[in-house]
RNA sequence: GCCGAAGUGGUGAAAUUGGCAGACACGCUGGACUCAAAAUCCAGUGGGAGAUGAUCCCGUGUGGGUUCGAGUCCCACCUUCGGCACCA
């Protein structure tokens, strides 16, 4: 194909319109891009890789949304930036295409996702190689095809093998609108992710789960390296939650093990009063008191019923039951009551803890209701001793003293008996202090008693320090059609028989039949078909595992595919692996801080350990990308504010739209889409087209004066950095400034217009291709060098210093760059309005910042 | 409650180490061109005072502080947003 070349401005071409014509000159370069394979790297040869990865969408029928557009396009720049840099970028796409979305669209429409899917990656397609974006669509993927799930199926088995998958029964979350189960990361305050009207149940059931706690540490400990946003590392640290604590066993009264609780305040145990235990607790029949069996069984009943969101709330009344049983205080060696209460849940710690009332506002306000003692066993430090804080105390007293009345005679006669009863909650003192009714240790600091009470324990057996974590094994398992089978076959003779990989892909079988029953069985137990097989170890009739697995893996690993696409007889080449990945540059939304980001650092831990990827973290960079909202609401169909990236495409242009969305704020922050400032970019663009194809070619060739050479240095020098931070609201601010120089010089220079368009083509690609063939270059822009500044250029020769009197601004001298602080001062005296500011006063001191600023003070 | 980010003109925003607050745009006002409009171009545009001007005062959420000098640093508070949260 021959190049589109410059006919825009030569007006020769037969009904060429006038001017700027964003949609002739757009198609016209992305027919050229593709026929010319620009954006499609040779893996293999290619000197200087550059792998950029945006997340991949799944292929909704609605089309891409302006949310895409501005993820995108952060990405896109970088990736042209890159190899304008010299690398070899490689910038691909595909489609999400499995899960929970794509099939309720399905089931709405009352056809069969597999029907829908492919009209709907069409349209994706032509909406994004209609706003220019460089993406290798030569080695598209899409998880729904067997070619890709075979290697999901794969990826379960490998972590099958090494032990980190694993079915197990345990209370999980049940969204009754998805009628799946769901994992903790889709759980958002109790209701669900995907449908935040749902409120998640738990039912225990039994599933098929990731051991992602067996990384914790490592997920954890690698975050100190990665070169990741730091929200996004923020939001991974506070999910992994770790706490250091210790686990303290309290011997039970009338024999029998005793009972292991974890805390974090061990320095606290001489004033634990009493146990709780989770109702679901194991050993609650156990200990139990007989008669009161029948009480302890329907608040446990009751409790179970509870669904996530009354459970989590930490605002309702505390309710609880006494089992009738007594555990040894291990320090004091004093009796105390053990309770159950659904305050204390199962799954975290050991699913029981001691209670300290004077010193934990939950066991307090559960002491208060039950009567239980409290015992103070740490002394408040002195509010006075800390004069910044006495607002805030009283603050708090003014709190308390409202809230309870009847607290202060309780305290008074608890006294008496050497123990203090805690008024109101501004009692309990949470933080640190000086022990109290703690035998050996009266007298020390908490802090310091800790280490202490815990090795005191440790000797008798009794406790040791330990690390817990927040974060819970990944539930991978849905009872949903639209995903790949989980490859496991049950037997009744050899068990748990995983697909011998040989079979694989297990291929997702068609059926019209697939609609979900909320019934805890998946749709493919009503395909007799699939679930038919005999056992791969003894040949005996055995039934295949009719779940799916998680949306989340076949994403947690696309990155691999990628340069491997067509690889038909692995999951990914060691070869390109080891030369393209870890991924250099990857954007997304924070969104996905503990959903995709977690499980895909996490699988790739998992496979580095098995040799299966030389590295341990997939993202070599990754920016979060601000939420793109619409009216100071978050953009949703429900809202009605979706916004057609199509229709403003069609007005004013890819690049305007583009560069728009990089003009509306930081691009790190995101911010509410307005056009407002479209027409401001249309206008920019539009005149640099006539720059390039009537201003320039009138001018003679010249040399640009010194001033504007500078300015033109600092803007390479600005962008070029600018472009590392992401910063690309103000890499158009200064393509505009810089565009207002060049533009006032009645000469053309090479060097400058030249720079100027390179620079402008990450962000307008379109245009700048355009503009790089009217300046009489072989297209393509996409193969040029980013400029190059002169350090020696980069700064002025006369600098304006800012002169103050007395730290007020009264004026500015101009002086030649690095002059001395008494020319300095002598030129300010010599300007008669500053002068006037010193007239008949003492200078008593000046202050000199070369090049920068003078502050004259008087006396 | 804990952790974190942010608060700047009419609007979106900008501002190396503390050193001329408001770059770049949108919008608005006035002007040029036009029969007229659109488009384009030029000028102005934080608030107040000053007859207009020179000039002066005020101004980056609130209140203090450090400093010759604070949008920027410190302390306290208010508001908004994000993560975690009956996690022991």
């Amino acid at each position: 194909m021959q190049a589109p070349g410059t006919e825009g401005s030569s007006g020769d071409g037969g009904g060429a319109r006038e001017g700027y014509d964003p949609q002739r000159i757009e198609e016209r370069w992305q027919a050229y891009w593709e026929a010319q394979g620009l954006h499609t790297p040779d893996l293999a040869a290619a000197p200087n890789p550059y792998y950029t990865l945006m997340m991949f969408p799944y292929p909704s029928a609605e089309g891409l949304h302006v949310g895409h557009v501005f993820a995108f396009t952060g990405v896109d720049i970088q990736g042209r930036y890159r190899r304008l840099l010299g690398h070899d970028v490689f910038e691909p796409f595909g489609f999400d295409a499995f899960g929970i979305h794509s099939e309720n669209f399905a089931l709405k429409m009352g056809t069969h996702p597999k029907k829908l899917i492919p009209s709907n990656i069409a349209n994706f397609r032509r909406q994004l190689k209609r706003w220019g974006l460089m993406l290798d669509w030569s080695r598209e993927v899409s998880t729904t095809e067997p070619s890709y799930y075979r290697w999901t199926q794969w990826i379960f088995l490998k972590l099958y093998e090494r032990g980190l998958a694993y079915r197990g029964k345990a209370p999980v979350n049940w969204c009754p609108a998805c009628a799946t189960v769901i994992s903790d990361e889709q759980v958002i305050d109790g209701f669900c992710e995907r449908h935040p009207e749902a409120r998640v149940e738990r039912r225990d059931l039994e599933q098929w789960f990731f051991r992602i706690t067996a990384y914790a540490q490592r997920l954890l400990d690698n975050l100190s390296w990665i070169d990741w946003s730091d929200t996004t590392k923020r939001a991974q640290v506070n999910w992994i939650g770790r706490s250091d604590g210790a686990e303290l066993r309290f011997p039970v009264a009338n024999g029998g093990e005793p009972i292991a609780v974890f805390t974090t305040r061990p320095d606290t145990v001489y004033g634990a009063t009493y146990m709780v235990l989770a109702p679901e607790h194991p050993r609650v029949e156990d200990l139990a008191d007989p008669a009161r069996l029948e009480e302890i069984r329907s608040y446990r009943e009751a409790a179970r019923r509870k669904d996530t969101v009354e459970r989590m709330d930490a605002t309702r009344e505390k309710t609880g039951v006494f089992i009738g049983a007594h555990a040894l205080n291990p320090a004091t060696g004093l009796e105390v009551p053990i309770w159950i209460s659904d305050y204390v849940l199962t799954g975290y710690g050991t699913g029981a803890i001691m209670a300290v009332p004077a010193h934990d506002t939950r066991d307090h306000e559960f002491a208060r209701k039950f009567g239980l003692p409290i015992v103070e066993v740490i002394r408040r430090p002195e509010i006075s001793s800390e004069p910044g804080r006495t607002g805030h105390a009283g603050a708090v007293a003014k709190g308390g003293g409202t809230e309870e009345a009847g607290g202060s005679k309780q305290a008074g006669d608890a006294e008496n008996a050497g123990v203090l009863m805690a008024g109101d909650g501004s009692d309990c003192w949470t933080g640190e202090g000086v022990m109290a009714n703690s035998g050996p240790f009266d007298g020390r600091p908490s802090a310091e008693a800790w280490q202490g009470i815990v090795a005191m324990l440790g000797e008798k057996g009794l406790g040791e320090p330990r690390v817990q974590f927040r974060l819970r094994d990944w539930c991978i398992s849905r009872q949903r059609y639209w995903g790949p089978p989980i490859p496991m076959i049950h037997c009744d003779a050899c068990g748990i028989v995983p697909v011998p990989e040989g079979d694989l892909p297990v291929v997702l079988p068609d059926t019209d039949d697939f609609r979900p029953l909320g019934t805890g069985i998946s749709p493919l137990a009503r395909v007799e078909s699939f679930y038919h097989v005999p056992c791969p170890r003894c040949a005996s009739p055995a039934r295949r595992d009719t779940d799916v697995s998680d949306n989340f893996l076949d994403s947690a690993w696309y990155y691999l595919r990628y340069p491997s696409a067509h690889d038909d007889t692995q999951a990914w080449d060691p070869e390109l692996t080891r030369k393209w990945l870890p991924v250099n540059f990857y954007i997304g939304g924070n969104e996905h801080a503990v959903l995709h980001l977690m499980y895909t650092r996490f699988l790739c831990m998992a496979l580095y350990d098995m040799g299966l990827v030389p590295f341990e973290e997939p993202f070599r960079r990754f920016r979060a990308h601000g939420l793109l909202i619409k009216d100071g609401a978050k953009i949703s169909k429900s809202r009605g504010n979706v916004i057609d990236p199509d229709a403003y495409v069609r007005k004013h242009g890819a690049d305007a739209f583009r560069m728009n969305m990089m003009f509306l704020g930081p691009y790190e922050e995101g911010g509410d889409f307005r056009d407002a400032g479209i027409v401001g970019v249309h206008r920019f663009l539009e005149r640099v087209w006539r720059w390039c194809a009537e201003e320039l070619p009138r001018h003679p060739e010249g040399e640009l004066p010194r001033p504007v050479l500078i300015k033109l240095h600092q803007a390479i020098r600005k962008i070029g950095r600018d472009m590392e931070n992401l910063s690309y609201n103000t890499i158009v601010a200064a393509l505009m400034e810089l565009h207002n120089t060049l533009r006032a010089q009645p000469v053309r220079d090479r060097f400058a217009a030249e720079s100027f368009v390179i620079m402008l083509s990450p962000l307008a690609p379109h245009l700048a291709e355009e503009a790089w063939s009217m300046l009489g270059n072989k297209p393509s822009v996409i193969d040029a060098r980013w400029p190059v500044f002169d350090p020696a250029l980069c700064v002025e020769d006369s600098v304006e210093v800012a002169v103050q009197v007395n730290g007020k601004m009264r004026g500015t001298v101009t002086v030649a760059r690095d002059t001395a602080e008494d020319e300095v001062k002598a030129a300010v005296l010599a300007n008669e309005k500053i002068a006037a500011h010193v007239a008949g006063k003492q200078i008593r001191r000046v202050i000199f910042v070369k090049n920068r600023l003078m502050n004259l003070i008087t006396g």
